[in-house]
DNA sequence: ACCTGAACACCGTTCAAGT
DNA sequence: ACCTGAACACCGTTCAAGT
């Protein structure tokens, strides 16, 4: 439950010692301390994407965020991706799973959902790629699980029933977390009203909360299916007698 | 419920009839007959993404596709956006809503939900696109949200609720056709078997399982979010007498 | 109007040269 | 070991030249 690495304000700290001054462009060789770790990267990542985006996210940009070359990173890390599974261990390690083992299991669940969407809407352009990505060496990632089985467990959820509800509910966080950056005109119907009606009515009718759509959508839905949950996990339990 | 635009297998009739030979390439000046148009475009795109996904989605690959300049293709459109834009108004075609005023509103609701992610996991590199694309100037995409919105009213749902429902439900269409692109082992746990004990045997537990893992957590997470929103619903109607 | 081909400002990544 | 800078094979997009 670590903050974000802390590091993005420090970059001034990185430059090296046999370039004092801030401003001083460095020499060709080796540096006398060495300039980037995957703290820093993995800060200045979180940086770019959060300013530029996904699509603002490359190595060039990363590079200029540290003040390097872009070759210079290939010193520290494998690829982009390699970068991205940095970074996505360290968002997961700022979700909440302090309900898992302390509240009970629907309570928990909500809790980690919700965290879980707020964590990743902050970082959208991650949504697609950690959505895929093993999660082999990304150990934080693996601790958040970890906790999430138990309390399923612990809850009386039966072993091969665990990662099924896991994978349900995070797909449902995930693409919650996807609509929060989507623009809140997207269903503007434009100059076509005629073709759906009914449909501009709703999103007429909606405009009555104070909250954005996605935040509305995502209670709705969250209650909703952890209500289902809870239904599901009695029958099963019944089932077995 | 058209099928996917059809012209795919048709590139070599896009050939102009100024260079017979299929394999002749193009003389400088304007052909006589145009050699790109919406419909090819399009299919085109489809086929490099269902070959080479979203990241090999490149206008030269396009291009290439198509036997013609990439530049040729900014004659007919202005970026890569409405190439994509063009995709998915051809892809929400093809999702069922054929449940919407003839089947129960969460029967309807549970086959359009299956129907739409089967169309975007298929197209996957889409996703993360499409979930922030507004809908204007999409009328394919607009039909669809006017089926959706008709049989949730019909169905006896508030108008103020319409969107929310239908936004919650698609959070977890479009997250779990993402889930079906991930590796069957996006779950190993590596040598780190240590570090989540509960989850790996979660993980083995599941394994009896005929079907994949994907497809086994959205059922069950459909159900059980449509077992919730039926009990939110009689809620709501029960709360306004 | 609608194609080709050259050009521009970018990418991610590799590698030799330097300390 | 760890940086710079040149190089490679790419991008998306613009635009003049051609018919």
């Amino acid at each position: 439950m670590e903050p974000l690495t802390t590091a993005v304000t420090s970059a001034k700290a990185n430059l090296p010692a046999d370039a004092p001054g801030s401003t001083a462009p460095r020499r060709r060789g080796r540096p006398s301390r060495p300039v980037l770790s995957r703290e820093g990267i993995t800060a200045g990542a979180l940086a770019v994407i959060a300013r530029a985006g996904y699509e603002g996210f490359t190595m060039a940009a990363l590079a200029r965020e540290l003040k390097t070359a872009p070759s210079a990173l290939y010193n520290h890390v494998a690829s982009k991706d390699e970068v991205l599974n940095w970074v996505q261990d360290d968002v997961n390690e700022t979700i909440d799973v302090s309900g898992f083992g302390r509240d009970p299991w629907d309570l928990a669940l909500m809790r980690w959902a919700h965290s879980y969407r707020d964590a990743f809407a902050e970082h959208s352009p991650l949504i697609p790629v950690i959505a895929v990505l093993p999660i082999t060496g990304a150990p934080h990632t693996l601790a958040m699980y970890e906790r999430v089985a138990e309390g399923l467990r612990s809850g009386g959820w039966p072993e091969d029933m665990v990662i099924d509800t896991i994978v349900a509910v995070e797909s449902f966080v995930l693409g919650s977390a996807m609509d929060v950056s989507a623009p809140e005109w997207i269903f503007n119907v434009g100059d076509r009203r005629d073709l759906a009606p009914t449909f501009a009515d709703a999103v007429a009718a909606r405009r009555g909360s104070g909250r954005t759509a996605a935040d509305d959508a995502f209670a709705l839905g969250l209650n909703a299916l952890v209500a289902g949950l809870r239904a599901t996990l009695a029958a099963a339990q019944a089932a077995r007698h």
